[in-house]
DNA sequence: ACCTGAACACCGTTCAAGT
DNA sequence: ACCTGAACACCGTTCAAGT
């Protein structure tokens, strides 16, 4: 609702850190995360690269924000960080924060790269620590687990398990048959299981076989681990 | 020992393709690996930049070569990657095999950046794969378990923790009292970690937290798990 | 206050040309 | 067969200059 009181040439909203940054991840959304350029998301807002520097430091800058933007919409997904939590049950409670997070992940695919890029932590994801650091506390972790859990989790307490090598999607290798007998020769375990397991969830895909069920099976792997550590502890 | 027949100039070791990723990983090694760039590897050599393209592809073979040269340490170090296993054993010897590639990361920084941005992996990596499967097979493991093993250990079959945020080590960010005592209002817990954990042992550290027993923790926290999953299966 | 043009210092990479 | 010079298409970023 911009008031045009001069005679009407378009109202040209001025630019902002805030139509900045939604640009970006508008611009990740639409295309892959290297169509993230400064020259690109300029010319997304209509104005030249240059511009941008007005008001966001630097790239680093713009990709700070953008994952402040995820990490919001992942508070407004939880209802805020600091839900109370029921005291003895961390370990749902702590699986529903993350598998809430993996929704959000996967609603921005090219977000977790993103994350991997980052090398400090900003103040929403300090806060977001601190919840998963209180959930743990409140269910009978000493600090010194529960630090250890962080780092078990890695990755995946955000919600998505940081893959090694994930073919492209071109799927220039399809693998048939015929490679499949002549490989099973000398790799006949890797054939093995190429033959028998199957992923066939494409929805719920974030990269090669990070999908739900292979995330949730490490997931549980580890909170049933950590749960085994208190008891003995 | 290159005969010098010609009136004696410099003898002029013509390069190669293995020369240029000896080079490629020495470069890596001395400096960060921001500072593997095709024309810092050709001053390396004593050469231009383009000439290197005579001997390889591009610099993304140039770094799938150097992926390599890393795999063929930890096969020296493993004496081998079809070592006969232990058939019962797995655990024990899927340990010594991981704890062997971490000692040849802790050699080479900046190795685990480099495997993060590989797409695909090499035939050394495919048989290196192999290797650790068929160590799970002969332990016991249906092909799903193994399966869900491989994505649930990441890259830590490597030998090292993909970390998500490792602030450089400039540590222009020097914790003081002062600010932890601002800090403990708003964020307890955190606070409480920071000031309960500690981490001493420089010499194991592969970047921030992974220090050998954060890594062994996490391991065998794995490890463990997958051993109750064979269990009751 | 906000935006831009021209320019710089870096990338990886090509191609025709040199020995 | 092996190496190079000049050039291209991209980055992020600066700075003085425009309105």
């Amino acid at each position: 609702m911009v008031t045009e009181t001069e005679s009407g040439v378009e109202p040209r909203i001025p630019l902002s850190k805030e139509r900045v940054l939604a640009a970006a991840v508008k611009v990740a959304d639409e295309g892959a995360i290297d169509s993230l350029t400064m020259r690109n998301l300029a010319e997304e807002l209509g104005v030249e690269a240059m511009s941008l520097y007005y008001h966001v430091a630097n790239k680093d800058a713009v990709l700070d924000g953008v994952i402040d933007a995820i990490m919001a919409e992942i508070e407004e997904a939880l209802g805020g960080f600091r839900v109370p939590e029921a005291g003895a049950d961390w370990k749902t409670a702590l699986r529903h924060r993350i598998l809430t997070a993996r929704q959000v992940m996967l609603r921005h695919p090219w977000a977790p790269s993103v994350f991997e890029t980052r090398t400090t932590m900003s103040p929403v994801l300090v806060l977001y620590f601190e919840g998963l650091l209180g959930t743990l506390r409140e269910g009978g972790f000493s600090y010194d687990l529960a630090h250890h859990a962080m780092h078990a989790l890695g990755s995946r307490v955000l919600g998505f398990s940081q893959e090694l090598f994930r073919p492209e999607d071109d799927a220039g290798d399809e693998v048939n048959d015929a490679m499949l007998k002549e490989m099973a020769e000398h790799l006949p375990y890797l054939v093995g299981m190429l033959t028998e397991t199957a992923h066939d969830d494409p929805d719920s895909t974030l990269g090669w076989c990070d999908d739900e069920t292979e995330f949730s099976f490490a997931l549980d792997l580890i909170l049933d681990g950590l749960e085994r550590r208190i008891e003995t502890a």
